[in-house]
DNA sequence: CCTCCAATATTGTCCTACAGAATTGATGGT
DNA sequence: ACCATCAATTCTGTAGGACAATATTGGAGG
C-alpha cells in the first residue's frame, strides 16, 4: 500500500521528479530502486521475505519491466537475491557470508585508508574529507539507530572517496555496508558506538596527517573489532547455511 | 540501425540453441548474456561500440526484456555501460581506470592467495586446486593470444576458488580481469608470457606448500609487474579521460 | 497423517504501442 | 563556406496485455 504521501527525502541519487498525474517522467527504475533499498534498510521488507511483482506494480504504479531491472540493479548490491522461476527475495546474510564480506571490506578499507592518507595532500582532498567526516567530532551521544549507521556509512565513504581510486569507492559502497550493519545493528550497544566512534577518529587523524602506516593500521584493527563482533552475535538472527 | 563499422557479425540467425547444454527453459537472459559476453571478448563487438536494442532483437531472436536484463548484468560485470537515454554500449577503460583496476585486485587476489596457502589442507582443497592449475607445469609454448588469456584466467580464479571465501571468488571472477587482458593482450610479448608463467608456478607452489608470506608475496610481486607493464602502455589504447 | 494431483499463483518471455531524449540532416542567416 | 536552429528520424524508457512454463497450495484419497 502506497503511502500517499511520497516517501522520506531517500538518500541521494539525482533529482528525480515525479510526475504529479501517474505518469512518471525519467528514473522510474531508480525511484523503485531507491524505494526498496529504502525500504529492506528500514525494514518494511523483512530479509527473506519473497518481493511479488505483481504486487509491486500496482503498490508502485509502475510496469514490470523497470521493477524487474530494479531487482537486477539490487540484486548487484547484494540487497536481494534472485531466484529462478522464484523471483526476487530480500537477501538474508548467513553467518559465513557476513564473515567474508568482512574479510572483503577489510583488504578493501585498507587499501583505501592508505590511499587515503597518501593523498591527503592533493588539491582538494583535504578539504572534501574534512567536511565530510566533520560529524564524528562532535560530543553528542549516538542513537543506536540509523543516526550511528549512517554516521558510519559517511565515514567510511568519506575514506574511500579521499583515496582517489574511484573504482574502489563504487565497490567499496556497493558492498553492502548497509545491509551488514542493519542486521547488525539491533546488538548495538553504547559503549560499541563509543569505541568504533573512537577509532574512527584516530583513523581520520591518521589520514589527514598523511600517516599511511597508522591510517592502515587504524582501518584493520577496526575492521578486525567490527568482524570480531559480528563473530560473537548469536546464530538466530543469520540465515542457516545452505 | 546503426552500424559502427564493424564487420557484419556471423549473423547466426538461427539461435543456435534452446537446449544444447542442457540449460533450463528459462535461459534466454543467459544466452544473450554470454553471446554478448563472447562477443566483446572476441572483439565481435568493439570497445566503444552501442549495442543496439532493435539489431540485437532482431540478431538474436529475443525480445528487449532479456535483452535489457542482459545489460544489466554485463554492466554489474562492468563488461558494458549503461548511459541514461543512451543505452549501452561496450566499456572501454581508461588508463587510469586500468591502474585503479590493478590496484583492487591487488587487495584482492593477495587476500585470495594468503587464505588459499592457509586453507590448502582443509579437505578437497588441494586436490581441487591442483587439477585447476595443472596447466601451468606444461612446458609447451603459449600463443600470445586466447591461449594464454585462457590459462592466465583459470589459474587466478583457482586461487581465489582455493581461499574458500566464495563472495571472494565471486568479486574476483567479476573483476573484469577478462577485459583488463583482452585490452593488453596485444601487447604481450613471448618473455613476458614465461616471466608471468613463472611467476603463476612460483605462487602455486607457495600455496601448496601452505607458505603464507610466500604466496603473499608472489602474487603482489605478480601483480605489481602486470601493473607497471600495463602503466607502460602507450595511451592509444585506452579510452581518453572524460 | 502423508502422498499425489488439480487449481491457482507467479515468473519468464514475447508483442505492441507510444512519449520523450538523442542524433542526424536540412535550412537559413552571416 | 560556417555556424546556429529547427525538424525528421532513431532509439530508449515504460506501459500493458498475453501466454507458456514452473512453483505453490489446498484438497482428495489412501
Amino acid at each position: 500500500m502506497q503511502d500517499a504521501g511520497m516517501l522520506a527525502p531517500p538518500v541521494s541519487n539525482e533529482t528525480f521528479d515525479i510526475d504529479t498525474l501517474g505518469r512518471t517522467r525519467g528514473g522510474t527504475v531508480d525511484r523503485v530502486f531507491l524505494h526498496l533499498k529504502d525500504g529492506i534498510l528500514a525494514g518494511r521488507y523483512a530479509p527473506g521475505q519473497r518481493l511479488i511483482e505483481s504486487d509491486l506494480t500496482s503498490e508502485l504504479g509502475v510496469s514490470r519491466g523497470p521493477l524487474r531491472e530494479a531487482f537486477r540493479k539490487l540484486s548487484a548490491e547484494g540487497m536481494v537475491e534472485s531466484i529462478p522461476n522464484r523471483g526476487a527475495i530480500v537477501r538474508r546474510l548467513s553467518h559465513k557470508e557476513t564473515q567474508e564480506l568482512f574479510q572483503i571490506r577489510g583488504a578493501l578499507e585498507v587499501l583505501a585508508a592508505r590511499l587515503a592518507s597518501e593523498n591527503i595532500d592533493l588539491p582538494g582532498v583535504r578539504e572534501r574529507f574534512e567536511q565530510a567526516v566533520a560529524p564524528i567530532w562532535s560530543e553528542a551521544p549516538r542513537n543506536i539507530g540509523m543516526t550511528y549507521l549512517n554516521e558510519n556509512r559517511i565515514f567510511h565513504q568519506a575514506v574511500a572517496d579521499a583515496s582517489g581510486n574511484e573504482q574502489l569507492a563504487v565497490l567499496c559502497r556497493q558492498m553492502q555496508l548497509p545491509l551488514i550493519m542493519f542486521q547488525l545493528s539491533g546488538m548495538l550497544t553504547p559503549e560499541t558506538l563509543t569505541l568504533s566512534n573512537r577509532e574512527h577518529r584516530s583513523i581520520a587523524r591518521a589520514i589527514l596527517a598523511g600517516d599511511a602506516h597508522a591510517a592502515w593500521e587504524g582501518m584493520r584493527n577496526h575492521l578486525d573489532r567490527a568482524q570480531g563482533f559480528a563473530n560473537e552475535l548469536p546464530r538466530t538472527i543469520f540465515r542457516s547455511p545452505e
